[in-house]
DNA sequence: CGGCTTACG
DNA sequence: CGTAG
DNA sequence: GCCG
């Protein structure tokens, strides 16, 4: 094993043989790592780069974003960077992985590909040093809190391909009314987009609440092969695909719910122009809801949402004048989609 | 083996 | 059983 | 399906 060696990590400003020079890639600093590729290897790859236009540093500067390595494990490369730094760039001991944005641990794969390419390829999997999971490093990031309630939900999140598998077999489940095994997918999905970052192995998973046997055995097939037997199965299954578009243009109508669709898909009926010709009997807010179905499943606009607060702000003014009134609700989270919500100030 | 969010109409 | 957040 |  070559030894590691500790040197101190220059963070100013340095203006080194290429501190002038004009990337052509600006946020592409490239630090190509000596050990185990030799001297002149190295020199040859700094040349090369530099020709093509590349920002290749000499030494290791916090200005760097790439750092590439031949022969040498993701854990070996770790282990060499946090001595060059004495644990500077890992933010409070958190854990093993680079918090996002932080600099990219690279095979050589990479670098060759961008020189191929003449410019920096997107970072694959495949061209990133693979840290090897080990207890108590890996695991530590993945921590979750214990009260659901305190973990969050965001629309946008580190696992889509992996919520996206479970939430076909939520749904799958919901639509042969198993209510109850649609929850937990549900809660497994949920767990899941609360993670502060991509998944990388079923591994990092496991003793993590909600997700049990049968979520970490589709988890584990997406993550190694991209898709899942059983959800590949399901949504080209046409009993599925059936069942999903009935139940979605049935709930559609307001005033029906999962119970009624299902028993509609049942007796036959699938769209609402069926439920017409049926001459089934409906309730008040279901007959409300087919005569205006298409309007009632068009988004409030927020033009529209301001034209009814105005409405409202009149009548409210003409019984208590000065009061003030607030527009509030969804619209400030979606830009498609508005609650009417109006809060009164005492005055 | 039972329960799975909660409040309200 | 439905709607809503 | 997952949990208590």
């Amino acid at each position: 094993m070559v030894p590691l060696k500790r040197r101190k990590v220059n963070c100013s400003v340095t203006s080194d043989s290429s501190g002038d020079r004009t990337s052509k890639f600006p946020g592409v600093v490239i630090y190509l790592l000596e050990r185990k590729m030799g001297a002149s290897r190295r020199a040859f790859l700094t040349r090369l780069g530099r020709g093509k236009g590349f920002n290749i540093e000499y030494s290791l500067s916090c200005s760097i974003t790439h750092i590439v390595s031949e022969n040498n494990s993701g854990e070996e490369v770790r282990t060499w960077l946090d001595l060059q730094t004495g644990g500077q760039g890992r933010e409070g001991g958190e854990g093993r992985t680079a918090r996002p944005g932080s600099v990219h641990l690279l095979d050589i794969v990479w670098y060759t590909e961008s020189m191929h390419a003449g410019i920096p390829v997107i970072i694959l999997d495949r061209h990133r040093l693979q840290e090897r999971e080990k207890p108590g490093l890996e695991l530590a990031v993945v921590s979750v809190p214990s009260y659901a309630c305190q973990r969050h939900t965001p629309l946008l999140h580190h696992n889509i391909t992996l919520t996206d598998a479970l939430s076909i077999l939520a749904e799958n489940a919901e639509l042969g009314e198993n209510e109850g095994r649609g929850v937990a997918f549900r809660r497994a999905a949920a767990l899941l987009k609360s993670l502060p970052q991509e998944v990388r192995g079923a591994e990092q998973l496991r003793g993590l609440p909600c997700l049990g046997e049968h979520s970490l055995r589709v988890i584990k097939e997406v993550l190694e092969d991209g898709v899942s037997h059983e959800v590949e199965t399901t949504t080209h299954s046409e009993q599925f695909k059936a069942m999903k578009c009935v139940f979605q243009a049935l709930t559609g109508i307001f005033g029906v719910g999962a119970k009624t669709a299902d028993r509609w898909f049942k007796e036959g009926i699938h769209t609402p122009s069926d439920l017409q010709r049926s001459g089934h009997t409906l309730n008040r807010a279901q007959r409300a809801g087919l005569q205006y179905y298409d309007e009632l499943n068009l988004p409030v606009t927020k033009s529209e949402a301001v034209a009814i607060g105005q409405i409202v702000e009149r009548a409210v003014h003409a019984v208590l004048p000065g009061a003030e009134i607030t527009l509030i609700g969804g619209f400030r989270r979606y830009a498609e989609q508005f609650s009417l919500l109006y809060a009164f100030r005492d005055i």
